[in-house]
DNA sequence: GTGGGCCCGTAC
DNA sequence: GACGTACGGGCCCACG
């Protein structure tokens, strides 16, 4: 397909105006916004599209002026800085060979939707390159925008997902919202969320006006009050699609360029880049446009999206509407066990009274074999009225065989939480071959989120039914048993029918990639059913020690507000920043010496300790907060989330909410309980094992900086890993260039600080900021670290480099993380994403390796029952282990651990035991 | 009441 | 602007 890109000029310069610093060359005049205009051109050039326009905006009024005279009059006349580079950026990009479009009496945008609107007409493709959401209402098949500033592209999907309105409701969208900067009435009090639930509710602007009368409230006034200007409104904000045009689309290819008035004009501004681009490649660009990408533009797309048009599988169009079936007689039941024998592949949906697995009932489920087909059989409904549902443990005990027979596949979307379930009733499933979820995880960690909305809008195109719109939510919501049959039905199987058409869509993609693959079967699938064993085992709690410290900490926090109170002068909130922001800088008048990131005074500890030997108060509040952290988050939440029926918390594994690889623990989150301060260290006695168990802990030594050794191949790092001993230290004797021994406490703690540094990505500045030094001396020691370990330099630098060359960074095992920002215009959003490029490897490559060694431990726990594995910590493993089997269980588990992966240096795995999980460190 | 942004702090 | 990845509590404001 043929494809045109159309540029919003106007908006790009506004944009690169305000976002990039304002910059100027050496005779004074402004470059900044004509700087961000042309690197963004010159990244269109290289999409060698065959049809392309830049179209700006022409001085003087528009049609919209007539309309209504006060439109955009609240806005402020073009800075002088920015309207000095409007001509220069003419210069340029006709140089550059684009056609240029301006058109008087219109917008830009209306001559953007003419040409997208003839474009379409004509099957050609158009991608809209702009920064303005009103363009949105241009986008449908076949026609998308694309945002360069922040790297990221709008279609259908994305226009309802951004606004939660269709496309062609967006017109109706802007009219209800208005525009304060155009200066276009909207509806007075109606935001972007009541603007959509008004279109979702009545379909369109029309619908709106027609049942004004049925809004209540103030708001429902505050429509009425505006119905006479919404037509206008709607004028205002509808883009004109039929401005009489001297080109026509086929018009606008690619002209060649003026070699040197840009030569001339890319020295005058001092555009070094764009200038070396131009003298190494003196031929015209674009006279003979290519349509083929080269590898690296190919891999530089960030997500690989085969969303676009129709997907189908075997003939079924993966996005077409499915048919489902109640199943409530024994003979549907005996179909269906018939159709579940004879599949290749069960898709499979529990349905339950609560979201927290441990706390859940089942209530039905659903399967299905072949998509746009599959079934619901209720079983614990119960409502006024409710149809014969059949017997529960009837239909369980029939599918019991199937679910537990490993060489049946099965396939899930989060089916961690369906094992989970199905294990209350005893069955203990086996065969999990594919989870949708954890598919798009590994295809593309970042590109969505992996709940099964976001997949099927993104990957299939479809709108699923949401669970609020059949049990409601907040305080009106039901439990799923109490919703009807059909409803139910029609939600129930829809979830197991997208389930089988998502893997459908997705294990296609991850076929074509075999280390990908490799992840998704070898790592991520066998890892389910060891997080599902975790998390209904959960790790057993002593209650009474939490309420004993929750009661201590309490009283000192009593303390310290008493006193606190006494050196403000009155009462205030201690937990409150904003209060204690007032007291600090207002009445007492401390220095603020550092700022939050919106511009507040900050009261953070760094802050705190600033100021702390000018006044009693932030010591106290510092201490306070100690107390109040650890009682609020651990001491009283603990005590709170602990199981009656376990005497345990079962915490929630999440396997595709970390972007490295990571897993993340929530409800409650076990990997941040404290352990730096003796004080919050306490809160880990309270993690015990039975009567004749004990705890035991497994955790791997330094093992990032391990694997950077591995990946950087660093002579020295390596060396110093194998030698053993104590490998900050070691850093510190060659940075410093002394023996070890004769390393101080001080360039210890130095040398430390750069190794984790560098695993972050940290600058001198950073540096200097930990160490409490300065910035020379921090880049200095920076400057003799990388002097002394080359290989570090060069592995940090070449993974920049394939972050930028490629779009994503890979772990040890394959593992990728697309980055979204490397192109950014924005430097902080570019320098970010620079540091998550350098850590993810390394991050990555860590959470790949535990996994590893929980799914080798797991399995040889398997048969055994004088041990189990309860928590991960990123590196680490806590197990509870009867006391006779201590010896034999850290053999075993060390060894596991240290085979988790071959690197080319030692993997050290350190274990302890002991009666709490502090005791086992 | 609830949802969400902000600030802050805990872990690895 | 300056150190990567998470989760979560309390405050506070907008919204219903």
């Amino acid at each position: 397909m043929s494809k045109l890109i159309l540029i919003d000029g106007s908006s790009y310069l506004y944009r690169a105006f305000h976002a990039l610093p304002p910059l100027s060359n050496a005779q004074g005049e402004p470059t900044g916004a004509l700087f961000g205009v042309v690197n963004m051109l010159r990244a269109t050039l290289k999409a060698k599209p065959e049809y392309l326009a830049f179209v700006s905006d022409a001085p003087g009024p528009t049609f919209r002026d007539e309309l209504y005279d006060k439109y955009k009059a609240q806005r402020p006349p073009m800075p002088d800085d920015l309207r000095a580079q409007v001509d220069p950026m003419l210069a340029i990009v006709g140089a550059l060979g684009f056609p240029i479009l301006r058109v008087s009496g219109v917008e830009a945008d209306d001559v953007i939707g003419t040409l997208a609107e003839q474009a379409h007409a004509q099957g050609i493709e158009v991608v809209i390159s702009t920064g303005d959401k009103d363009l949105a209402q241009l986008v449908r098949p076949g026609v998308s925008l694309v945002n360069t500033m922040t790297n990221t592209t709008m279609d259908s999907a994305g226009v309802m997902e951004k606004f939660g309105v269709r496309p062609d409701q967006i017109i109706d969208y802007l009219t209800l919202v208005g525009d304060t900067v155009d200066n276009v009435p909207g509806v007075p009090k109606c935001g972007p969320k009541t603007a959509a639930k008004w279109l979702a509710e009545y379909g369109s602007l029309d619908g709106v006006i027609a049942n004004a009368d049925k809004v209540g409230g103030k708001i429902g006034e505050s429509l009425r009050d505006a119905l006479p200007q919404l037509p206008l409104s709607r004028q205002l904000v509808t883009i004109k699609l039929d401005v009489p045009l001297e080109q026509t689309v086929t018009d606008l290819t690619l002209r060649d360029k003026h070699v040197e008035q840009l030569r001339e004009l890319f020295t005058r501004y001092e555009f070094k880049a764009a200038l070396k681009d131009l003298e190494a490649n003196d031929a015209p660009v674009g006279a003979h446009p290519v349509r083929d990408q080269t590898p690296a533009e190919h891999a530089a797309i960030p997500a690989p999206d085969r969303a676009q048009g129709a997907l189908l599988h075997q003939g079924f169009d993966l996005s077409a509407p499915g048919s489902y079936e109640l199943v409530t007689t024994q003979a549907q039941l005996d179909d269906w066990l018939q159709r579940l024998s004879n599949a290749e592949l069960i898709a499979f949906d529990t349905e339950t009274t609560s979201i927290d697995s441990m706390m859940a009932d089942i209530v039905g489920l659903s399967l299905s074999v072949e998509p746009g087909k599959a079934c619901y059989i209720p079983l614990t409904h119960d409502y006024p009225g409710v149809p014969a549902q059949l017997a529960r443990d009837h239909v369980l005990a029939a599918l019991k065989p199937i679910f537990e027979d490993p060489n049946k596949a099965k396939l899930g979307q989060h089916a961690k939480y369906d094992i989970n379930i199905l294990s209350h009733y005893g069955i203990a499933l086996q065969g999990l071959k594919h989870d949708s979820m954890l598919e798009s995880y590994v295809w593309n960690a970042t590109a969505t989120r992996h709940d099964m909305d976001s997949l099927a809008r993104k990957y299939l195109g479809y709108e699923t039914v949401k669970y609020e719109e059949v049990a409601g939510k907040g305080a009106k919501q039901i439990s799923f048993s109490q919703v009807d049959l059909d409803t139910a039905c029609r939600y129930a199987a829809e979830d197991a029918d997208i389930t089988l058409r998502l893997h459908y869509a997705l294990w296609p993609l991850l076929q074509t990639e075999p280390t990908l693959r490799s992840v998704y079967e070898n790592i991520e699938i066998p890892l389910v059913p060891v997080l599902a064993g975790m998390e209904q085992r959960g790790v057993l709690i002593d209650v009474n020690i939490l309420r004993l410290q929750s009661q201590q900490l309490g009283k000192r926090m009593l303390e310290l507000q008493q006193q606190a109170w006494k050196a403000a002068g009155h009462d205030f909130n201690l937990d409150s920043p904003k209060q204690l922001q007032a007291v600090l800088f207002d009445e007492l008048g401390l220095p603020a010496k550092l700022k939050t990131p919106t511009g507040q005074p900050s009261t953070n500890e760094e802050a705190l300790e600033a100021i702390a030997d000018d006044h009693p108060l932030p010591r106290l509040i510092l201490d306070y907060r100690g107390l109040a952290k650890l009682r609020s988050t651990y001491t009283e939440k603990l005590a709170e989330i602990v199981n009656p029926r376990t005497g345990r918390v079962h915490t929630s594994y999440h396997q595709g909410a970390v972007a490295t690889g990571r897993v993340s623990s929530s409800d409650p989150n076990l990997q941040n309980i404290p352990v730096r301060t003796e004080e919050g260290r306490r809160i880990r006695q309270a993690f015990i094992a039975p009567e004749g168990w004990v705890v035991m802990a497994a955790d791997y030594s330094q093992i990032e900086l391990r694997i950077m050794a591995h990946l950087s191949g660093d002579e020295g790092l390596m060396r110093a890993f194998r030698e053993g001993g104590d490998v900050h230290r070691a850093t510190a004797a060659e940075v410093f260039g002394l023996k070890p021994e004769e390393v101080s406490t001080n360039q210890r703690r130095a040398a430390k600080a750069i190794n984790f540094g560098l695993m972050y990505g940290m600058s001198a500045f950073g540096l200097a900021r930990q160490l409490g030094v300065d910035r020379g001396e921090a880049s200095d020691y920076m400057a003799r670290y990388f002097a002394r370990y080359p290989g570090v330099h060069a592995f940090m630098e070449a993974t920049r480099e394939q972050a930028h060359r490629d779009g994503y960074v890979e772990t040890i095992f394959g593992r990728r993380l697309y980055l979204e920002n490397l192109k950014a215009r924005n430097q902080a959003l570019r320098a970010g994403a620079e540091r998550a490029a350098v850590n993810a490897p390394m991050q990555g490559s860590a959470a790949d390796i535990i996994k590893r060694a929980m799914i080798s431990v797991a399995a040889w726990l398997k048969e055994r029952d004088d041990a189990h594995m309860l928590m991960q910590v990123h590196d680490e493993l806590v197990f509870e282990v009867r006391k006779d089997a201590v010896e034999e269980v850290r053999a075993a588990v060390v060894a596991r651990m240290s085979g988790a992966a071959e690197l080319r240096v030692p993997l050290l795995v350190e274990a302890g035991v002991g009666a709490n999980w502090d005791e086992a460190h």
